[in-house]
DNA sequence: ACGCCCGCCTGTAAGC
DNA sequence: TGCTTACAGGCGGGCG
């Protein structure tokens, strides 16, 4: 769920609402969530105190740099949620895990039903060595203005199925199950189309699809479906979910040519498109 | 290198 | 109505 618009998103309201802030106490209840960490107590002594410098992002990793070259690392999994509540007296949700709160008494609040989400502290300088997954992480194609000629190099070098290239953090980071079939509706092709099967003019067309998708999701504050979990900072719902081209819309017409889009299982997943508008 | 399945989780909804 | 099952999907790991 949280892909990497919605992560963006969470990110420049962390930036406005939480640098510039120091972490007076912090409660953690759930273990699960700060599973990297051998105890409660680590986790809990290696953020308190601290002051909040800058919240950055890779990929769909928030990372909240600290004073003393540390970072605050989240992921949110498929359900993660970060919400701030002006004081602990705004109530608290179900599957609350950690509560950061601020020398001003406001918090961060981060709460996860599905519990796939986690928050960790590592070193800010060399978290690269530290934190694999973040390491091995692709281009980000909101962050580094890639060309098409070097992502063209890139794809056709994979004898993959274009959605699970899309959705391979180490090839781009950030792209999930919603965002691979809208941009790959965009693109004008397949889910189940060979990556070095593309003439250039496909990969420049896959590569605009990737950017203006993305970006077009962020302008909308990301997408909150029925049955998601999806909120921003503040607990509002994003409005990218009205504007999906073929996501979740199986049986309804394509917004191009109107003929039914279908859905399609692949590795337990569902993928949804047009049979006639992508090939 | 790639495809595919599993395990980790809970809430919701469809099916019997 | 009430139980069971499927599904949602990010990500690491394992196996063929």
């Amino acid at each position: 769920m949280p892909e990497l618009p919605e992560v963006e998103v969470i990110r420049r309201d962390l930036d406005r609402e939480v640098a510039g802030k120091k972490i007076k106490a912090v409660e953690a209840t759930g273990l699960r969530s700060i599973r990297r960490h051998k105890s409660k107590k680590a986790f809990i002594s290696a953020v308190e105190g601290h002051t909040i410098k800058s919240v950055t992002r890779r990929g769909k990793y928030i990372v909240m740099r600290l004073d003393g070259d540390t970072a605050l690392v989240a992921h949110l999994g498929m359900s993660g949620r970060l919400l701030r509540a002006k004081n602990a007296k705004v109530p608290s949700p179900k599957h609350l895990h950690v509560v950061f709160t601020f020398s001003d008494n406001s918090q961060l609040r981060f709460v996860d039903p599905r519990t796939f989400g986690e928050m960790f502290v590592t070193s800010y300088l060399e978290i690269e060595d530290e934190v694999t997954e973040l390491a091995h992480l692709g281009v980000d194609p909101l962050d580094e203005a890639m060309s098409w000629e070097t992502f063209g190099r890139l794809i056709t070098s994979r004898h993959t199925k274009l959605k699970t290239l899309l959705m391979d953090q180490k090839f781009v980071a950030g792209i999930g199950n919603i965002y691979s079939d809208e941009i790959l509706f965009a693109a004008g092709l397949r889910w189940d189309r060979t990556a070095d099967s593309l003439s250039a003019e496909e990969i420049r067309r896959l590569s605009r699809a990737i950017i203006e998708t993305l970006n077009e999701a962020v302008k909308y504050r990301g997408s909150s479906l029925a049955d998601e979990q999806y909120v921003d900072l503040f607990g509002q719902p994003g409005g990218f979910q009205d504007r999906h081209q073929v996501y979740d819309r199986e049986g309804k017409s394509c917004p191009r040519c109107y003929r039914t889009l279908v859905r399609a299982r692949y590795s337990n997943r569902s993928t949804f498109f047009c049979e006639a508008c992508q090939i």
